[in-house]
DNA sequence: ATGATACTCGAACGCCTGTTCTGTGTCAAG
DNA sequence: CTTGACACAGAACAGGCGTTCGAGTATCAT
């Protein structure tokens, strides 16, 4: 039968506390007592609030270490504590195919699974990474930017690049995707590949030539070869 | 009994008070209290606890929440809480210069400033990074394993490598170091650059060669060229 | 020697804190 | 109406915990 009862979800003294615990925890670096959390919940027993905390354990949203003084916290903090954050993965890139470029509207949809986390200590400028995703590379086309199968490639994207600028561009008729440095000359586009000892690649600007992102990082995991 | 003074720097005390609290928070998701800390460093008194605290906290080493339940904390932890751990920047890494290398007894001595943070979730296999450094490159010499100029390379000290391994080596009858795959031949061994247009070079088996470090990982911050 | 400094110990004080127990009121089902 | 699950309050208990104090010991410069 329906029971009017809050017998589902999370009531609002749930969100309350969570909300709390997890502003605390920001504020100070530690947890709050169960008395700390009555008080700023509007609970005046204690009981009530380790009432509601046996609940949200059991319900995962938090966990607790027992008999331990302020041994409460939450699961899955909001921001990972960690100066960090999180770049979603976007998909591959590679010659012949078209690169996926993020659409506006997801922004949480990614799972840890699909996403990279970069320490903040390690971003270049201050592109506090909002817009930026991340793409692995299949194939070794993109070896003239020193881009290896494998690799990782931070991007943010953007239309225009300025000269000097490392982009991922798409090339219909040559049907391909490569990463080059970008000069833009008299009448045409030079991509520069990163490795000098290469030639670089010349595009009548009439030719058409798509820049999808800029190129803020590239990230190599070397385990392979065994 | 002997007791050893040490009026400057961190004594054996401050550095077992620092390991335990680390190790601690890692396992435990908080901080331990002064006499878990007394217990697990030989130290029979709370009040001798308290006083290493004191002094950790005016060094800088740790932080204290004053009448709070476990409100001991390190300033930079070696992991960060959220999932990523600290490598040290050990120095850079260039042609006709030897790469510096870790000393076995520097835990704590590297400052954020000079010390690198990775996601765990970025990091191959499980070198879970306890033996970790890293090193900036410098000079375009590395080119040939698609490391240039600026970017930063992990390694993981190591004397003897597999085949097919990414290592830095020291060739002091070249006055060179260099990143390069390597693999034992018959006779001599194969520096294979990561660019398959380049050519290996070989090293006779007399030659010393010097095996700094394995790559287990390379870092590239594109921000230049403006 | 002597005092200063650095270090160690043990104990006690008193608040902090998680836990538990009893009791009250509400509301829906039987 | 009775029953029982649910939400809540208050109090009390027992141990955890940071702090403080008094006292003792070793090392060193004066």
């Amino acid at each position: 039968m329906m029971m009017v009862r809050k017998s589902k979800g999370l009531g609002e003294r749930h969100q309350k506390i969570i909300e709390f615990i997890d502003g605390y925890q920001r504020k100070f670096k530690h947890s709050p007592s169960i008395r700390e959390i009555g008080e700023h919940c509007d609970i005046s027993s204690t009981s009530v609030v380790n009432y509601y905390l046996d609940q949200l354990e059991k319900s995962g949203h938090i966990e607790r270490d027992r008999k331990i003084s302020r041994g409460v916290r939450l699961t899955s903090p909001a921001m990972p504590v960690g100066d960090m954050f999180r770049v979603p993965m976007m998909g591959v890139i590679q010659a012949g195919e078209p690169i996926p470029v993020p659409s506006n509207t997801d922004f949480n949809s990614f799972t840890p699974e699909d996403s990279v986390e970069i320490a903040t200590s390690l971003m270049p400028t201050k592109e506090k990474g909002k817009e930026l995703f991340a793409l692995k590379v299949q194939g070794e086309s993109m070896i003239d930017a020193m881009v290896n199968d494998g690799d990782i490639v931070i991007l943010k994207p953007t239309q225009d690049a300025r000269n000097g600028d490392m982009v991922a561009v798409w090339l219909s008729d040559r049907n391909e995707t490569t990463l080059k440095f970008f000069f833009k000359e008299k009448d045409k586009y030079r991509l520069q590949p990163a490795n000098p000892t290469m030639k670089p690649i010349y595009i009548d600007k009439n030719e058409s030539l798509e820049i999808k992102g800029k190129v803020v990082m590239v990230i190599r995991k070397v385990e392979r070869y065994n």
